[in-house]
DNA sequence: TTGAGCGTTCAGAATATTCTAAACGCTCAG
DNA sequence: CTGAGCGTTTAGAATATTCTGAACGCTCAA
């Protein structure tokens, strides 16, 4: 691999390592398979990054997964080839619906989750007082108010369309108990 | 702590987990004092998690720095007591500059490294030919091109400003070589 | 029908991360 | 002063993640 690649490779990995998205391998895979002007086999990637083939066999799959690698068929190889997808659109389409988008509603889920239990589990030993059942409430409400927001800012940005932060912005003063309000 | 609190801090720490911003543990102390009215000391969250103390001191200050978690001083205890921020706006904005516009420019200082390289180290023996020194080069700016256009729209939408996901979608054509482009 | 050439699975090794408890240093009441 | 009561640092234990190489199963040319 030329020096330029090596370069490439080693920051995008880098930078991958600290994306919550992918992994510092992944960053590495994508990064030589970008500057590539063919597809690469499974067992090329391995020997320019120095790894096992069972590992990048593994890893690469959650690239496919994320649109950022095709898998491409080669006239006259038994061996899959591998080539840097360009349409980062469509990744960060992917990226938002099924990492952000995925993770609010994991987050909303677990405030519905308690709200039911505030409601039903009146009885418990260890149950809150009326008092901070009422202030609990009004948290979780906050929660969903604001992780709602986002969800369907996130829903109508991969849509293709306009978005704005004064939005959100305003959601925050909404979050408030009424009486604090102003 | 009551059974909706536990199954709130259960939830939000599984959420966290995932995030890529957050881990576990500072997932379920954020939900922790989310659901207090009032500042928790540092004991008294470790007791609840069933942390160390050193843990949580560790743990909580990536929870400050996010502006998550505020640190409250509590008249009459030289402990630290804690209480959760609400406004997540801020949290959002700070997100968005600290981690995904850092992230992005370390991806776009990989890029211009490579470039550089790819233009001096003309002479290394594994150097580049002409016609893949261009096609690398075609690639790096495709990349720069995407990823200045992501770190614009994420600078105007912490402005509050609009952003639509119909400009980013159309930077995509431009990536490609001039001659491919219809 | 066989076996060479593949990708995948899997058990365990290597490595990185998270967590604890002891040691430390600071602050302030006595 | 002095020491009790804090938060922080740190060395190493506990745990989780990443990686390897051997075993496996599939496919297809011979």
């Amino acid at each position: 691999m030329d020096r330029a690649t090596a370069i490439f490779v080693d920051g995008i990995g880098t930078a991958a390592a600290t994306s919550g998205i992918l992994t510092q391998l992944q960053g590495r895979i994508f990064a030589l398979l970008y500057l590539q002007p063919r597809a690469l086999s499974l067992e090329e990637v391995a020997a320019e990054l120095q790894q096992s083939k069972s590992n990048i066999s593994v890893t690469i799959r959650g690239l496919v997964e994320w649109h950022l690698v095709r898998r491409t068929p080669i006239a006259g190889s038994r061996k899959d080839h591998y080539e840097a997808a360009t349409n980062f659109w469509r990744v960060m389409q992917e990226v938002m619906e099924r990492r952000f988008r995925w993770n609010l509603r994991q987050a909303l889920a677990a405030a519905s989750e308690a709200e039911r239990a505030l409601e039903q589990g009146g009885r418990g030993s260890d149950a809150p007082s009326r008092e901070s059942a009422a202030f609990i409430t009004g948290r979780l409400m906050g929660l969903r108010l604001f992780f709602t927001a986002v969800d369907t800012a996130i829903g109508a940005f991969t849509q293709g369309k306009a978005v704005d932060g004064e939005t959100l912005r305003n959601v925050v003063p909404l979050m408030a108990p009424a009486h604090k309000r102003r």
